[in-house]
DNA sequence: TTTTGAGTTGTTCGA
DNA sequence: GTCGAACAACTCAAA
């Protein structure tokens, strides 16, 4: 009988299409299925807990209640069960990000030193990051160049669940899966099956529409899955294989095409999670004193006075999730006409999006802020009621997420400081003027042109 | 090496 | 209301 062996779960919550699980499956002995609970967990967003800790009980309950549930530090944890069940060597899917790949070397060399062995297979992205190169060998920094090679570069189909031994469970000693705090959230169904429950019913419905719907907040138009392949509940593999030539499934193949392209930008630039890609950027003024942290705050609860940019705001603390549209607008309000750092916002998103990545988040972030791969062009600032009469017109967006705007009539559901009949309602104005504060965003930015 | 075309998601202004 | 031009300069990718 062969000895025991570990798969350690992390940004890989499933059993199909797991390619480090049929690893340690192919070792021949039993596996011991581990996750570690890092400290810093209980610091997130209680929405991030919550659906991280129900996607764990999906996931032990599809394994037998076997999954053994250990907390502390990954280095001390992975060590001592492997040494507790005997195992020799310990499976997982890579991490590529700044965070994990620190923590995974500093994993595999304590395991080395007690003679055991950290194996490495897969990763959470189509095409594993470092992979998609340009004809010099250098990676790329452009969008469009990058998806075009990473289509060419291609990924394999997915593969059927191993048939695993499993152990763990009452033979295996596990401290319980965590406690959370309370959440209001209406959160996605946790596991599996609910993943690939809404992955057919997007194949089915709002993919068809997709290059046009998705762009519709009050319209159910999105895929819904970005929470399931942030926690490797899916993998884009078990998308990619469903999508056809059609321009709607091209458009939504770019969507994750973007998702692999900064992995790979943050792969090569570890720096970039929390620094400006541009470094020209940094001489560029941004607020940060009190009135600056005032503004924030305002911006966070959904109080600026724009519509728009409070409904998004107060969905994101209400469900932990914001639509992609409005995303770009709150994000480019913050910048453009808040004037604080990028930073800032892409800390709050990362608190409280149950689909919060680093690399996606951080980047978009840079997007929006004109930081990052983007040569984006100055003057592109979000004007928040144009924006919201073009992407939410009958107002079905706000009104859902700012009750105190339901009953107000569409023309004045934008921009409520102005009602066409001239009659108060009863909405907070503005904290800014729009128009004035893109003319400061202007000014700063033409701070850093070059023409000495 | 040099050159050329292009670069996710926009807004405003004036005809 | 619609439409096209203007809004910087720079860097990237590939020929």
């Amino acid at each position: 009988m062969a000895a025991p062996t570990i798969m350690w779960f992390r940004r890989d919550l499933r059993l199909a299409d797991n390619v480090a699980l049929c690893a340690a499956a192919a070792e021949g002995g039993p596996v011991v299925p581990l996750y570690v609970i890092d400290p810093v967990f209980a610091k997130t967003g209680a929405a991030r807990q919550n659906f991280l800790a129900a996607n764990l009980r999906a996931l032990g309950a599809s394994l037998g209640d076997r999954l053994v549930i250990r907390y502390g530090d990954p280095v001390t944890e992975v060590v001592r069960l492997a040494a507790e069940v005997g195992a020799r060597t310990v499976h997982a899917t890579t991490d590529y990000g700044p965070y994990g790949s620190r923590r995974d070397r500093d994993v595999a060399a304590a395991l080395t030193t007690t003679g055991r062995h950290l194996s490495f297979v897969g990763s959470p992205y189509a095409v594993t990051p470092g992979s998609v190169m340009k004809g010099d060998g250098s990676p790329y920094a452009v969008f469009t160049p990058f998806s075009r090679a990473w289509q060419a570069v291609g990924w394999d189909e997915p593969i059927d669940a191993a048939d695993v031994n499993w152990l763990g469970g009452t033979d295996v000693p596990s401290a319980g899966y965590p406690a959370v705090p309370p959440c209001d959230a209406q959160l996605p169904a946790a596991g599996e099956h609910a993943a690939h429950d809404r992955l057919d019913a997007f194949l089915a419905g709002p993919l068809a529409t997709y290059d046009t719907d998705r762009d519709r907040p009050g319209v159910d138009g999105t895929s819904g899955l970005s929470a399931y392949l942030r926690f490797g509940v899916l993998h884009p593999r078990q998308i990619l294989i469903h999508l056809g030539g059609e321009h709607a499934h091209e458009r939504f193949r770019a969507e994750l095409a973007w998702r692999d392209f900064y992995a790979d930008v943050l792969y090569h630039q570890p720096r970039t999670a929390w620094e400006n890609l541009r470094r020209d950027m940094d001489r560029l003024p941004v607020d940060t004193d009190a009135e600056a942290r005032a503004r924030f705050e305002t911006w966070t609860r959904g109080g600026t006075g724009y519509p728009i940019v409070d409904a998004g705001m107060r969905q994101l603390l209400a469900i932990g999730w914001m639509h992609n549209r409005v995303r770009m607008i709150v994000a480019s309000f913050l910048v453009k006409d808040l004037h604080l750092p990028w930073q800032w916002g892409a800390r709050h998103f990362m608190r409280h999006l149950v689909d919060g990545d680093l690399a996606s988040n951080n980047h978009g972030w840079q997007w929006a802020a004109g930081t990052g791969t983007d040569a984006a062009p100055y003057f592109r600032v979000f004007n928040p009621t144009s924006q919201s009469e073009r992407y939410d017109p009958d107002g079905t967006y706000i009104r859902r997420w700012v009750p105190e705007l339901a009953n107000v009539a569409d023309g004045d559901v934008h921009a409520p400081w102005m009602s066409r009949r001239g009659q108060p309602l009863g909405y907070p104005p503005p904290i800014v003027d729009h128009a004035a504060e893109r003319a400061e965003a202007l000014r700063r930015l033409s701070l850093l042109r070059r023409h000495d």
